[in-house]
DNA sequence: CTCATCCATAAACCTAGGTTAATGCCAGAC
DNA sequence: GTCTGGCATTAACCTAGGTTTATGGATGAG
């Protein structure tokens, strides 16, 4: 995954169709509905990956921290409206350039090619992951999952997104630390 | 999804380290804990792949019905043992070979490594929909949403695995539907 | 045929999480 | 400094879903 990233940052800088983008806290890479078929290689900052549904909540899909790819895969090979935003946490810096470019690019660098289907395995393997725990744990099961794997980020999150993360209320999430923070109370 | 499918098959076939098998209704094709480096690609039956947690409760990842491919990737890619049975709803027929074999047929054959490409793609906006499912509805709304886009799936499969899949109860379900059925009688 | 098993439904009760509203805290704007 | 807005927490109440248990129907074995 490291070795994707380094490589695609190095390559894809080269390119002139290539662009630097820098986006202030708050901001979208881009919208819920509309068409982007552009691949983002994030070099730094925060992002959250969100829909919004029919009713006006916001749930989030996932984060990307510090150094990512990201972009609509509804959008890339389907030409169809993203199902989702990206919405900045922190300052972000990327490179950013059209999905067909990176296609070309794949055809003519086998070893681009490789790694890209590479990471898309371990895409789908993170998918497929996130399903086992949404089938397989209760909410605070998840909670403590999340603290574990990713102690930074969340850190670097406010509750709301967290709880929006793991499909429940910042309420319930509230709920949970405190009822853990009196067990642990207990038991010292 | 069908052509890869149809040539998967085709090239599959003509190998000599490729087995053919027929499971009854009832048995697995591997089980979770057990490494599975094998690929399935199943021509004719019905297979749930199913999560039993620790506290001795199943969960269904998905089905497969009529045709289609699948196996463990944990085995496959990284030689872990499988984290999900799949076992036969219905009597199975299907192909299966080493994932080594496999993979080594798509270096061969540039059509199948792009196809197997395809299919994986195709896997991940699977796994992604299932995710914002989870995530953005309701029991109610998957019931539905499950109903419209698998029929012929709904009426092969027990009200117990229907459940198992959605992330929740039978009996959870049966409430749904009666609730539903109030519902039609009462604007009927 | 009978018996056993599995499945679907239903009722009664319990629990986790959603909803609404109030409070206190902190940080940034001015 | 004050004012404001966003965040975290708490409480009170409500609802969906889980748990347990019972019942009736369908199915398959003998």
């Amino acid at each position: 995954m490291d070795d994707f990233l380094a490589y695609v940052c190095h390559q894809v800088w080269k390119l002139n169709s290539c662009r630097k983008v820098s986006y202030t806290k708050g901001r979208d890479f881009f919208h819920q509905g509309e068409t982007c078929s552009d691949v983002f290689i994030m070099t730094e900052g925060l992002v959250k990956l969100t829909y919004v549904t029919h009713d006006g909540k916001e749930w989030i899909k996932s984060f990307i921290m510090d150094k990512g790819v990201f972009g609509s895969r509804a959008s890339q090979s389907l030409g169809q409206p993203s199902t989702f935003s990206a919405t900045c946490l922190e300052e972000c810096r990327a490179l950013t350039l059209p999905y067909k470019t990176f296609e070309a690019m794949c055809v003519d660098d086998p070893k681009l090619a490789g790694m890209t289907f590479q990471f898309f395995q371990w895409l789908g393997l993170k998918k497929e992951l996130r399903e086992h725990d949404f089938l397989c744990l209760s909410a605070e099961e998840q909670y403590w999952k999340f603290m574990d794997e990713n102690a930074v980020l969340a850190g670097r999150i406010t509750q709301i997104d967290m709880a929006r993360y793991l499909g429940i209320t910042p309420i319930a999430l509230s709920r949970i630390k405190t009822r853990q923070a009196k067990i642990e109370a207990k038991s010292a």
